[in-house]
DNA sequence: TGATAATTTAACCGGTTGGTAAACATTACA
DNA sequence: TGTAATGTTTACCAACCGGTTAAATTATCA
């Protein structure tokens, strides 16, 4: 029996619509905060405001809520990639492509945490997408960029770590927050943190991919 | 009673130099691929080669042996950041740490994804080591770094977000390492793409940061 | 309104987990 | 070699955890 009482019912209702709405907020919460093996069900519960035996109504194991909750989220999370536009102008494409991660590690955290946290211990349950839809995805983008560069529009670089190096800088506003407030000190912690990420995250990049060396005219090496 | 029966000897043995070793490297391959609630003490008896009551004989609790191994690895984890030489060539110095953090991504990814587990979860047992002595070294760093952009030798930037930048992209490879073999595949994942990562970074900072805009001779905004 | 479907809860279960107590085994040293 | 200090193991416990059962409650709608 691999439904869930709610899913044999006669009809999806009403409650089982905001009711699997809040369970997969509350366990978005924790999950992101405390990883797979390091969340129970009792703490989403709470969170969600139900009782344990209510989830389990819903979501048969702790495991489908994590299912769930990662395929709802994988989608969104590639949109900025997918995005990435193959005709516009490589530098205002990879611009917009960091703002646009920025963004999201401002305005989801958790979902980035989310992922961090699965990645980090070895993606048991995400390996399906990561080796399926996001390689796919990056591949494609990947040839684009490299047709940049040998078109000479940007510097000639690997692509692949170009994109590992936009997804770390900006996860990383994310993914290791506390760590970063720590550091900036509780002065210069506040919301202006990303402005200034944007800001250098964009001489980073643009400086970094211009064709040829700054001042040398040749690539550095 | 604070104390482990070991600690509690008349002299410090052989015995428990070994023993403890022994813990603390188990510990270590167990907490970086769990995390710390993910982690129980059979796992570290296990791999440890050691029953779970020997164990607490020489760490009283679970949290005791985290708090030991974070201990003994935090100082190590930051050398590089302090072999940044003030004195020395601002473009070689940011050269070296790239390569050295890199090195230790290759090297200990494991000491890497103990702090990334920590930090992603809230540091909730390392904030006093974010918030001293990594805040200390850090400020440190980015006066230097600072003084370099106001002497003119490396484009005007935030130092701070230039030292997460660093750490993202470095780390990102030990952390985020199922992820990275993932979307490089088989064939492109072998050893070389520590070198290809070396490459590119490389390449971003360098040029990223190099006085005036590559192409243009202006700082580009 | 009443009957039926859908939802919620209380009570419970077996396995796991962090940790303890005490008996047992080993080592070091006089 | 004997013995006291040190080290290891067996057996155990209470709390926690994922999940089930069945009964009670609430919503739906003819």
């Amino acid at each position: 029996m691999a439904l869930p009482r709610a899913a044999r019912t006669q009809r999806r209702t009403r409650i089982q619509e905001e009711k699997e709405e809040l369970i997969l907020e509350a366990a978005l919460e924790v999950f992101a905060t405390n990883g797979f093996r390091g969340s129970t069900i009792d703490q989403i519960a709470e969170v969600a405001g139900m009782s344990k035996p209510n989830l389990l109504y819903y979501f048969r194991t702790k495991e489908a809520m994590h299912r769930a909750l990662i395929e709802r989220v994988l989608d969104s999370w590639l949109d900025p990639l997918r995005e990435f536009d193959a005709e516009g102008n490589p530098v205002t494409e990879i611009r917009s492509y960091i703002r646009r991660k920025l963004e999201m590690a401002r305005d989801f955290p958790r979902e980035s945490r989310l992922f961090a946290n699965e990645v980090l211990q070895g993606a048991p349950r995400i390996e399906d997408a990561l080796m399926g839809p996001l390689k796919s995805l990056v591949d494609e983008k990947a040839k684009v960029i490299r047709a940049w560069a040998k078109a000479g529009k940007i510097a000639k670089c690997d692509p692949y770590h170009l994109i590992f190096a936009i997804w770390a800088t900006t996860q990383h506003y994310a993914d290791f927050d506390v760590q970063v407030r720590a550091v900036l000190g509780t002065d210069r912690a506040g919301e202006g943190r990303f402005e200034d990420a944007a800001r250098f995250l964009e001489l980073l990049f643009v400086n970094g991919l211009a064709v040829g060396g700054p001042a040398t005219g040749g690539p550095a090496v």
